[in-house]
Parts: structure tokens; C-alpha cells; sequence
DNA sequence: TGTGACAAAATTGTTTACAATCAGTTCCAT
DNA sequence: ATGGAACTGATTGTAAACAATTTTGTCACA
């Protein structure tokens, strides 16, 4: 059980909306699990009045769903808004990926090509955790180094209410020897300082990951 | 004074964070005015405690600033960022017109070029209401006919936030000049179901937007 | 065995009262 | 005059009590 020490005890509302938020995105909630608030407030050490203004924020955020006196749960998103969300996703990465080209310095560019060689060598040695890893870093730093805020806190927000398809798609087999070389395409691309073609390879890499996470509904869950 | 009557009073936090948005887009309620929970109570006719979490939410959606133990205020969104969020928008609107171009009906393309028509006789007469509406309603069918309901309600949040410039563009002389044969061009490819031209299109029209916000606020305001 | 009515429990919704904090003002000592 | 300490009014933050609603459990009766 994860219950909550006083070291992390959440004492504002905005706190017990992280706390809340971190177990969703860490799988301890999961989709469509009741979310009662009185066993929130104990958890958190948090009142019940902050857990439920903390409820009300992640409505909005979009990930719990509530109903008129029949409480919460943590949504659950359909496959459909799924590959809605990659969409998004892929066009405002894309956008990141193009203004990183144009921005990068030459040190963020062996930062970059850094995380590429960490990639490679993963898939080599098979470490499925490391190369999962990696993805994560690479998009987290063209997106920073794209200094579009705007588009940083969407995907984000969208990211977070994606996170049940994410895991799946790691678990499959054959899927990092696929991605590898989109991902070294984004890299080159982003590297020599072509915003057209680091924003097409984004493009082509979500596009695949999108396709990936329809194939997966289809055949598995 | 925009006291609300009993018709429109609000029972519960959705609707007075539903009132007090459409206060903020209206331009009833601007940049940096504080919002103090008891007079919005009595100006929607709710308590105090439906005020507070319609106000977090709000802050939630970017529209309104909380400080600890001072209180909110209307966001007052900066010129950088408005700049941000059009790129953004455009990164996704580009995206629902490729989509719309794919998807399109002859009914749908017949209900577009009507709206291209009217744009046109707007500019002919010189009447600037009517061309706004002609703009507002091309954007939002284009994304309604992209049946792309994540990135609809994106756009829409990002919208909210950057009304202050929208009504200043429209002031701008010869604005409309320039914006139209943009926006026939968008019709044009959308109607010939050409996505990748559809969302150049659209990528334009948006990035002359951008440029002239930034332009009008290094001159004027 | 199943079904409906009723009662009890659990949970959410709302209001109110009170505590804490902040901004402005007065007033005193220097 | 000026700087600052203490006071005051306005406003926000918090919690607790109460009301309303839904869900669960029980029992009688067909």
C-alpha cells in the first residue's frame, strides 16, 4: 500500500493535486479507480476540503473524472483519444524539434548526440530500461532546448494523461530496433541545424508510435 | 456595472467558473483586476466557497493568477508568450486543417467556400465586424471538421488566454487586406482535399498572426 | 429463490464560523 | 520631518458541522 509518511504530508491543496498526480503518472492509481476523498485526506495528512479542491484542479487537467455525488475516479482514456493525444503531441514536438535546430549551441548538440550513443548502446545490450530512459531524456530536452514554454506545458499535461499507453509499448518486443533510427534521425537532424527535417523526422517517429499503440489495441488488450 | 441578474445566477463552481470566463473573454474583466471572492459571490449569487474553487480551476486553465494570502487576479498573459501560443495554435490548426482536408464532405467543402464568400463581401464593404465573424467562424469550422476533439479543446484553452490580442489585431487598418487571400488560400486547399498544402496554408495565415502582434505591440501599445 | 420496500451506512455537497495574513494608517520617538 | 512599531479593516485560508444523496444491507413476502 502506498501509504503517505509525514515526510511527504501535503498540507495545501496544490500539494495534495502533486501527490495525487505523481501516483497516477507512477501507476499507483489506475484508470477508473475510486478516489474517495476522506481515504485521500488520511493518506496525504491533508484535510478533506484541500483534497477535494486538489480533485477539482485534476478535472480539469483532465485526469479524473467526476460525477455529481457519486465522486471521482482517475479517467480512463480511450485508445481513440489516445492516438488524438500522439497527434497533438507529435505536431507540437515537431514544432520543438524545429526551433531546437535553429537555437542549439554547440555543446547542447553533443548533449544530444550524448543521449543518441546512450540509445544505441542500450538497444545493443538489450536494456530495455535504459533505452526507455534515454526516449524519455531525449524528448525532455528538445523540448527545453526549443524554449517554447507554451508548448512544454501542453504536452506535458498531455503526456500525463497518456501514461497507461506508454508503458505498454516498451513491453513490446522489436519496438526499440524500430525506433532507434527515428530517434537518430530527430538527433542528426536537430544536430546540423535543419529545422525542416528535425520537424518531419518528429513527425515520422510519432506517426510510428501512434500506429504502434493502434496495432497493440488491436492484436493484445 | 455587469451584476448578474437571478436568471444567470450560479449555483455551483462550474457555472461561476463558466460566468467569470466569459467575463474574462467578453473584456468584462481585465488583465491584473483583482478578483475578490466575496464580491464575485454576490455578483453570481454563490457562496464564497463556490468563488474559491471556481478560482482554482481557473488558475488551472491559465486565466487567472493566485498569490498566497493576496488573492486573484485576471491573468495578464505577456507578449512573448501570446507569440508562443500562436505558434502553438499553429503547429494545431495546421494539423485540423491536414485532417478537415482528408475528411471533408461536398456539403462541408459548399459550407466553407460559403464562409470564403462572405469574408470576401466583408472586405468589399468594409465592415469589420462582419469579416471577424467570418474569421471566427472559418477557424472554428475547420477544427470542428477536423473531428480532432483533443486538439479542439487545446486550442481553445490557449485561445482563452490570448483574447487581449485578438480584439487588437482587428483594429489594426488594412489588416484584413492582408489576412484574406490568406484564408481563401486555406479554403482553397482544403476544399481540393490536399492536406499537405492545407496545413502550409494555414501555417502562414498563422505566422502572419504572430508577426503582426509583435509588430503592433513594438509600435502602438 | 427472487424481488421489492425499507433502513442504515457511507460518501459527497454546502454553509458557516473562525483563524491567519496582509495593506494601509496612526502615532510616537528620534 | 522620518522611520518604525502597533493597530485596524479587509481579505483570504482552514476546518468542522450539517444537509443531501447514493449505495449497501436486511427482511418480509410472493
Amino acid at each position: 500500500m502506498a501509504t503517505a509518511t509525514r515526510a511527504n504530508a501535503a498540507v495545501n491543496a496544490t500539494e495534495v493535486a502533486d501527490q495525487i498526480r505523481a501516483a497516477i503518472f507512477a501507476g499507483e492509481l489506475v484508470p477508473n479507480q475510486r478516489l474517495v476523498e476522506a481515504d485521500l485526506a488520511e493518506m496525504y495528512g491533508a484535510s478533506r476540503g484541500h483534497v477535494r479542491t486538489a480533485l477539482s484542479e485534476l478535472t480539469v487537467e483532465g485526469l479524473v473524472e467526476r460525477i455529481q455525488n457519486r465522486g471521482a475516479r482517475v479517467r480512463s482514456v480511450p485508445v481513440e483519444e489516445a492516438i488524438e493525444i500522439v497527434e497533438v503531441r507529435s505536431a507540437l514536438e515537431a514544432l520543438c524539434a524545429a526551433r531546437a535546430a535553429t537555437r542549439i549551441s554547440d555543446a547542447e548538440a553533443e548533449e544530444l548526440r550524448q543521449i543518441g550513443r546512450g540509445m544505441e548502446s542500450a538497444v545493443e545490450a538489450g536494456d530495455q530500461a535504459a533505452y526507455a530512459q534515454g526516449n524519455t531524456d531525449l524528448h525532455s530536452t528538445l523540448i527545453r532546448l526549443s524554449g517554447q514554454k507554451t508548448a512544454a506545458a501542453t504536452i506535458d499535461r498531455l503526456r500525463a494523461q497518456a501514461v497507461r499507453f506508454q508503458y505498454r509499448l516498451f513491453a513490446k518486443p522489436g519496438r526499440s530496433q524500430q525506433s532507434l533510427p527515428e530517434h537518430l534521425a530527430i538527433i542528426d537532424a536537430v544536430c546540423a541545424r535543419e529545422p525542416e527535417e528535425a520537424a518531419r523526422a518528429m513527425r515520422e517517429h510519432l506517426m510510428s508510435v501512434g500506429a504502434a499503440i493502434e496495432e497493440s489495441v488491436r492484436s493484445g488488450a
